[in-house]
DNA sequence: ATGATTGCAAAACGTTTGCACACCT
DNA sequence: AGGTGTGCAAACGTTTTGCAATCAT
């Protein structure tokens, strides 16, 4: 009624479309986008854009912000979980079959409405966590090579010791005390 | 050996920590930048960033991306999980009991090293849950009132039918045949 | 003194948008 | 014909970075 316009199919948005069917590996927008352009030499990454952008609101695909700042597009398929490499930014979908049987009922009771859930699990993936790091470029959240560096939620390296905060409200007297356990 | 160089302990080091403390309200680069404007009004928002930087990296504090493009700050707490208002944007923290106990064996048997993990709840805040939507800016993610638009990994919004996709490869017809069901 | 850290401004990055033109229906 | 969707390029918001000046050690 509010405005259900006339949609079009275009040679484009089914290009983008079939550009993610089957493909779990959770391709980027710009990733998207060199795939369609082996058929749509001329497609512009704009419009790679607003095809994605409307295939997710119309339920088609699935977009997520995973510990990255850019967006990954995935096909619908049945939930499931995601684990991020640490190191290489990788996500992974698993499926852990005991999981789904969280108790939100606490959550409900306090006013929430859930619609999803997923459990992201942090850590390094098969190839990553077979090499020993170096430890030497801990300082900096790495960029270069392996094209991601954070990821939502990480704890602390190990080799890095943890700050020894007590939890409540702490006042420092100096700057210095800040430094002093690094 | 390899470069644990002199850090040094500035005013703006320990006022960026500073404004993180007892905060669980998950601020932005810019709030934080903000907060810590009023205590020294001539840092620069750059410097914010290499220190909140910095902080992650000695694990002094944490950041996560959570269905966001912009990242998020905390103090360092225990481990808790997240609810991410699809409306609003809002990150809050939860606690629930049972789902700690994930059983993340299988991962580690096929060559995951796990190192965190945290349960990403989507739905509507108890205040955005209230307000019956108007149901019509449903095509496109809102993005001006309330801040944020999509969320981690969002299932199809009520309202509007799921693609019947079937799970394995599929070839397009034609452009039209993917307008066709929506 | 020396070099780590700062402020500033410009660049980078992924993404969005305004526009005139092309194409679908 | 009418208007949705396109290509292009410029704009966007967040984050990073190069530089000379400043400050902690």
């Amino acid at each position: 009624m509010v405005s259900e316009v006339n949609k079009r199919a275009t040679r484009q948005l089914a290009a983008v479309y079939q550009a993610l069917q089957g493909d779990h590996s959770h391709p980027s927008a710009d990733e998207v986008y060199q795939r369609v352009r082996r058929t749509l030499p001329r497609i512009s990454l704009g419009t790679v854009y607003r095809n994605l952008q409307r295939l997710v609101t119309e339920g088609k695909i699935r977009m997520f912000l995973l510990g990255e700042r850019i967006a990954r597009y995935d096909p619908m398929v049945a939930e499931h979980d995601h684990f991020i490499c640490q190191r290489c930014g990788r996500v992974e979908d698993v499926l852990l079959e005991r999981n789904r049987q969280v108790n939100l009922a606490p959550l409900v009771n306090q006013g929430f409405t859930v619609t999803a859930h997923s459990l992201a699990i942090h850590g390094l993936c098969q190839k990553c966590g077979r090499v020993r790091p170096h430890r030497a470029g801990a300082r900096r959240v790495p960029k270069g090579p392996d094209g991601r560096g954070e990821s939502t939620a990480v704890s602390p390296q190990k080799g890095e010791e943890v700050w020894g905060v007590d939890r409540k409200q702490r006042k420092l007297r100096s700057a210095e005390e800040l430094n002093k356990q690094t």
